[in-house]
DNA sequence: TGTACATCAGTGAACGCGCGTTCACTGATGTAC
DNA sequence: TGTACATCAGTGAACGCGCGTTCACTGATGTAC
C-alpha cells in the first residue's frame, strides 16, 4: 500500500540506521537485504524502492552513520576518547565506530563510501588536532593524526585480542599515550 | 591420481598462502573456496581433504599468516615500522598485515584465529616496547602498545581515504610520531 | 631388488541452499475537479 | 469541503545464480611379499 511522503523517508532512514548496525555487528557480507529490511520493520521486496542494489545501500549505510547530524555539538576531545577506548564502546559494535567496526572492509567499498570517510577523517583529526598541547600547527596536526590512528587501531585491537586483561590494557594505555587538553 | 606425503604437504602451505593472499586483497566472503585452489594449482574438490570446511580455512590461512616462520630474524623495529607504515605496504594488501588487511572481520572470527592473532599482537608489542626509548618498563609497554594500535590504524586508513595528500601524510605522521631506537 | 595390490590425494560433475533481485499485485495517499 | 481517480510504496511469490559441499571415480604412491 501506498505510504505518506513522511513515511517514506523515515522508512529509508529506518533501513540506513538498521544497515548501519547489522554491519557494524557482523559484516556487509554476513546481513542480508530481507535481514535488515525485517530489522527496519518491512519486506525485502520494499528495498529496491530505496535503494539500487545492496552495494548502495552498503556506501549510503556507513556515509549515513558516519556523516555527524547538522545540529550535534562535537563533545570535547577528551571526553570522546574516553568514550572512544571503553570497554562500552568495544563491547557495542552495533552502535559504535564505523571505522573500528568496519574498516578493513571499507578500504575495499565503493567510492562514495570512501569520500565519506576521508571527510569524517579529517574532521577528527581536526578535532584532535585542536585539542592536542603542541607549540606548532605542524605538531598539533601531527597529534592529531596519531591520536585518530591509535584510537581506530587500538579498538579493532582490543576487539580482537581473546585475552580480556590484554584487552583493556591496549585500550586504556592507548587512552593514557594521547594527551588531550 | 594420488600424490606422495612431501607433495600433500606442499599442496596445503600452498593453498594456505594463496588464502591469505586473496582474503587479505578481497576479504573472506569475497573470494571462494574455487578461486583458491585455482591459485593454489588444484581443482577445487581436493579442498576438502586438507580442511574440514571454509571456515576452518579462514582461522588457518590467518593463523599461518600471522605465526613467524622458525628461522626467522625478525628485523630491528625501526625499520620493520619504516616498512609498515609505507606506501608499498599500503598498496600490496594480498601480500600485507593481516592485521591492517583483515582486522574488522578477525574481530567477528573463530576463536583460534583470535588466539593466534592475540599471541602475535603480544609478540608486536613487545617488539616496540623493546625499541622504545621509556624509562621504566612500563612506559616501554605503554609506548610498545602505542606504536601497534597507531601502526595497524594507520594502514587501515590510509587505505580507506581516498585523498592520496592525506593518505601519506597519515603514514608519515604516525611513523614521526614514534620513537624507537 | 622386483612385482601385485591396497591406499588415498586429486578430479570434476552434481546437489541444494540462500542470496540479490524482479515483478504482478494491493490499497492508502494525494491530486484534480 | 467533498468526491473520483491516478499514483506509487509496500507486499510476497518467484527466479536464477554462485556458493559451499559431496561423491563416484581415477591413477600414482607406497607397502607387503
Amino acid at each position: 500500500m501506498k505510504v505518506s511522503r513522511e513515511q517514506v523517508s523515515e522508512h529509508k532512514t529506518r533501513v540506513l540506521d538498521a544497515a548501519g548496525r547489522l554491519f557494524r555487528e557482523r559484516g556487509f557480507d554476513n546481513v542480508s537485504v530481507s535481514e535488515i529490511m525485517k530489522a527496519a520493520g518491512l519486506t525485502h521486496g520494499a528495498f529496491y524502492g530505496h535503494f539500487a542494489s545492496k552495494d548502495a545501500l552498503v556506501a549510503a549505510a556507513v556515509a549515513h552513520g558516519v556523516t555527524p547530524a547538522p545540529a550535534a555539538t562535537p563533545k570535547p576531545a577528551a571526553d570522546y576518547a574516553d568514550a572512544y577506548l571503553s570497554v562500552t564502546h568495544r563491547d557495542n559494535r552495533a552502535g559504535g565506530c564505523n571505522f573500528a567496526g568496519l574498516g578493513t572492509e571499507a578500504a575495499r567499498g565503493a567510492p562514495d563510501m570512501r569520500h565519506a570517510m576521508t571527510a569524517a577523517t579529517e574532521r577528527q583529526i581536526k578535532r584532535f588536532a585542536d585539542a592536542s598541547p603542541g607549540k606548532t600547527a605542524e605538531e598539533k596536526r601531527r597529534a592529531g593524526i596519531l591520536a585518530w590512528s591509535a584510537m581506530i587501531g587500538a579498538v579493532m585491537l582490543s576487539r580482537i585480542v581473546d585475552d580480556e586483561d590484554l584487552s583493556e590494557e591496549i585500550l586504556k594505555e592507548t587512552r593514557a599515550s594521547l594527551e588531550l587538553g
